[in-house]
DNA sequence: AAAACCATCAGT
DNA sequence: CTGATGGTTTTC
C-alpha cells in the first residue's frame, strides 16, 4: 500500500509536505465541538501515522472553519463518503477512550430529547481530563463481592425477585421505600446483586450528605464516590477506574448518571422528585430521564427510589414500564410514624410556645419527646426573615398594590415593602377580605430556633440550612431546626417531627407544589424512630396531610398524576419552555407546531410553553431542535428551549 | 475565523 | 466573454 492513499481527495495545492497517513482505517468520524446548534453531525478527519492511536472514545483536537477546537472520535473507517477534501487530525490529546460506546448512545438519545447537541450532553458526561493523573499506573480490578443476602428487601414483597432479577435481568421499580434510616443498606445490596454477578451499578443520589451515606453503605462493595467538590483530579482518577473497569460500581451526584461503568446491569435514582436532580445547564436533563433512558437502551435494571413518590414515577408505573416495589403492609406499621394534624389556631397554653406560635400538640408532642431524653426535628419551610407575608386571617399573599411583588420585611421592625419595585406598601389591605394586618407566611429557621430556645428553656437548639448543613445529631433532647433538604439524621432517629407552616409549601403558585409538600414533609417524618410521632400544623382534610397520615406515597402519586392528566399538565403532556427576546421567541414560534401558551415577559425578556400530548413529545423536540438549527445557521440571537421545564410558573 | 462559493459588473 | 470584486455560505 502507498502511503499517500488516494481517497478521492485532491491534495491542497499550498500542503507543504505530503501527510503522512496511517494505514489502518485512516478516517476518523468525530463529534466536533463546533458550538453551533445546527452542526450537530459527524465530521471526517484523516488520521496522520503519528496519531493511529486515535481509537474510537479518544479525544483529538482539529482545525474546523479555522478554528483549533476539541472533538471525540466516534470511528474510525476506510473511506470517508464526505465528498470534499478531508483536513487531518491537528493531535490527539490522549489514547484513553473516554466515550464508551455506551455512554454515547445514551448521549445521542438524551440529545435528541431535549433539542440539544451531542457535545453539549457530553460536555456534561465526560469529567475534564488530567493528564498526570491518567499517567498513574493502573489498579488491579477489585474483587467482586458475594451475592448478597435479601437483608432488608425482605421487608418487600417483591424484594428478593427484584434482588435476584439483577444478576442477568432488567427489573425496574418504582420504590416506595420504608421510613426510617436503612434505605442506603437497600440500595447497597441491590448494587451488590448487580456487581456479585459481574454487571455494573451507577446510583445517583441528591447532594454529597447522601453520597456519603451510600458510600458507607457499599463499605463491601468496591466502588468509587464520584461528588462535585472533589477537584479535577481526583474527580478523574475515579471516574477513569470505573472506565478501566477497575471498579464496577459508581454513586455520586447527578453527573454520575453518566458515569462509564462496564456492562451496565443496575441504574439507582433516589428520591427523584429533589430539584437537585435537575441539570442547571443545557440542555438540561433530568436524572430521572436520563438513568431512564439508560437502563432501556443498556438492558439494565432501573431502581427509581423514595419516601414520596413523583407524578412521573407513578407514570413509569401505569404504562407497565416499571412495577411497583412496596413495603408489606405490617412492615410498614411496624415503623411508620404517628401522624397527627392539628390547626394553628389550637395554640398552646405556655406563653413562650404562643411567641413561637407553637400548636398546643406540637407542644405537647416535643415536650414529650424531650423529656424521653429524644431529639426533636423542626422543619420551617425557608430559611431567613419573614421572607413572605400574608393576610392574617384567610392567608391571602400580601402582594403590592402597585406592581404585584410580593411584600416582605427586612428586619425586626421595619415596615413591609415590595420585593421587586421597593415601594413601602402602608395602605395595604387583603384583596379577599378587607383586612389590614399581616402576618409572616413563611417564619425564618432563625427566627423559629430563637423562639423555640425560649419555649423550651434549658434545651439546646441546633440549625441546619443551606448555610450551614448538619449532616448527623447525637441522641438526647435538643431542637434540630431545619429547612427542607437540609435535617441531620439522628442517631437513633427523632422522637417527634415538627412540620411547621405548611401552607408555605403548599400554596406556591407552582404545579408541583403538592407534590413537593408531601415529598418533604415525608423526607423529614422518615427521620423519626419508629412510631415516632409527627405533627403538621395544618388540617387533616388537605390530601397531602391525608396521605402523610396514611403513609401513602403511591395513591398519592396517583391522584397526582391523575389531576395532572385531567388538566393536560405534564408528564401527561410534554412541555418545552423557549425564551430569549420577544422577536427571537415570536420568530421561533413561527418555526414550530404545537400549542402555544404565551408568551408572557419574564424580565427584559419573554418566556412561552409549548405543549404537546405525550406521544408528541419526540416530534417536539425533534422540531425546536430543527428550529433552532435554521436560526443559529442564520446567525440570530439564540434562545433558551428547555424540555419538561421542572418549573411551571 | 478562514476558505470556498457566488453573483455582479467593468473592461474587453 | 473574462477577471476582479465584494458579499454570502460553509465549515469534513
Amino acid at each position: 500500500m502507498s502511503e499517500q492513499l488516494d481517497l478521492g481527495v485532491t491534495p491542497k495545492p499550498r500542503a507543504k509536505k505530503a501527510l503522512a497517513l496511517t494505514n489502518d482505517r485512516p478516517v476518523a468520524r468525530l463529534v466536533v465541538d463546533t458550538g453551533v446548534a445546527h452542526l450537530d453531525q459527524p465530521f471526517d478527519y484523516l488520521v496522520p501515522a503519528t496519531m493511529a492511536a486515535a481509537e474510537p472514545g479518544c479525544r483529538v483536537r482539529v482545525r474546523f472553519s479555522g478554528r483549533l477546537v476539541d472533538g471525540i472520535v466516534l470511528e474510525r473507517l476506510d473511506a470517508s463518503d464526505h465528498e470534499g477534501t478531508l483536513l487531518p487530525l491537528q493531535s490527539l490529546v490522549s489514547p484513553e477512550r473516554v466515550l464508551t460506546p455506551e455512554v454515547c448512545a445514551l448521549a445521542r438519545a438524551v440529545a435528541d430529547r431535549t433539542a440539544g447537541s451531542l457535545y453539549d450532553v457530553l460536555r456534561l458526561a465526560l469529567p475534564p481530563r488530567h493528564a498526570r493523573v491518567e499517567a498513574e499506573p493502573p489498579k488491579d480490578p477489585a474483587p467482586r463481592p458475594a451475592a448478597p443476602e435479601p437483608g432488608g428487601w425482605s421487608r418487600y414483597p417483591n424484594g428478593q425477585s427484584f434482588l435476584h432479577a439483577l444478576q442477568d435481568g432488567e427489573p425496574r421499580a418504582v420504590w416506595s421505600a420504608l421510613p426510617g434510616p436503612t434505605w442506603p443498606a437497600e440500595v447497597a445490596l441491590a448494587v451488590q446483586a448487580a456487581v456479585a454477578a459481574g454487571r455494573g451499578a451507577v446510583v445517583v443520589v441528591p447532594d454529597a450528605r447522601d453520597v456519603d451515606r451510600v458510600s458507607a453503605a457499599l463499605a463491601d462493595v468496591p466502588h468509587v464516590a464520584l461528588r462535585a467538590d472533589l477537584g479535577p483530579a481526583e474527580r478523574y482518577r475515579r471516574w477513569l477506574r470505573v472506565l478501566r473497569g477497575e471498579v464496577l460500581a459508581a454513586i455520586g451526584t447527578r453527573a454520575a448518571a453518566f458515569a462509564p461503568v462496564r456492562d451496565l446491569g443496575l441504574a439507582v435514582l433516589w428520591d427523584d422528585g429533589d430539584d437537585l436532580h435537575a441539570e442547571p445547564r443545557s440542555p438540561y436533563a433530568h436524572a430521572r430521564e436520563l438513568l431512564v433512558q439508560r437502563a432501556h437502551l443498556a438492558g439494565a435494571g432501573l431502581l427509581l427510589g423514595g419516601f414520596a413518590r413523583t407524578a412521573e414515577g407513578q407514570l413509569l408505573v401505569d404504562t407497565g414500564w416499571a412495577r411497583e416495589l412496596a413495603p408489606a403492609r405490617d412492615e410498614l406499621r411496624k415503623v411508620a410514624p404517628r401522624v397527627d394534624g392539628t390547626s394553628e389556631d389550637d395554640l398552646a397554653r405556655d406563653p413562650a410556645a404562643q411567641a413561637a406560635r407553637l400548636p398546643a400538640l406540637a407542644f405537647r408532642a416535643a415536650r414529650e419527646a424531650l423529656d424521653g431524653g429524644q431529639p426533636v426535628l423542626v422543619q420551617v419551610p425557608r430559611r431567613g426573615y419573614a421572607p413572605a407575608l400574608a393576610c392574617v386571617r384567610d392567608r391571602t399573599p400580601a402582594r403590592c398594590p402597585a406592581c404585584h411583588g410580593p411584600l416582605q420585611i427586612t428586619s425586626g421592625h421595619a415596615v413591609a415593602v415590595c420585593r421587586w419595585c421597593g415601594r413601602i406598601a402602608g395602605d395595604w389591605r387583603c384583596p379577599v377580605c378587607e383586612g389590614r394586618q399581616l402576618r409572616a407566611a413563611v417564619i425564618g429557621s432563625r427566627r423559629t430556633a430563637e423562639e423555640l430556645g425560649r419555649a423550651f428553656p434549658g434545651v439546646p437548639v441546633r440549625t441546619s440550612g443551606r448555610d450551614e448543613v448538619i449532616a448527623a445529631v447525637a441522641d438526647g433532647p435538643q431542637l434540630v431546626v431545619a429547612t427542607p433538604g437540609a435535617e441531620p439524621v439522628a442517631e437513633q432517629g427523632y422522637g417527634a417531627v415538627l412540620l411547621l407552616d405548611p401552607w408555605a409549601l403548599l400554596s406556591r403558585a407552582d404545579l408541583r407544589a403538592g407534590e413537593e409538600a408531601l415529598r418533604r414533609w415525608m423526607a423529614a417524618a422518615a427521620l423519626t424512630r419508629p412510631q415516632g410521632h409527627v405533627v403538621v400544623v395544618a388540617d387533616r382534610a388537605v390530601p397531602q396531610v391525608q396521605a402523610l397520615v396514611r403513609w401513602d406515597p403511591a395513591g398519592a402519586a396517583a391522584r397526582e398524576l391523575a389531576d395532572r392528566t385531567a388538566l393536560g399538565f405534564p408528564p401527561a403532556s410534554r412541555m418545552a419552555s423557549v425564551s430569549g427576546s420577544p422577536a427571537a421567541v415570536a420568530d421561533l414560534l413561527g418555526l414550530v407546531d404545537a400549542e402555544v401558551l404565551g408568551p408572557v415577559a419574564d424580565g427584559d425578556l419573554e418566556r412561552a410553553f409549548l405543549r404537546v400530548p405525550r406521544p408528541q413529545g419526540a416530534a417536539l423536540a425533534q422540531a425546536l431542535k430543527a428550529a433552532a438549527g435554521i436560526r443559529s445557521a442564520r446567525k440570530a440571537e439564540p434562545v433558551r428551549i428547555e424540555l419538561d421545564p421542572l418549573v411551571l410558573t
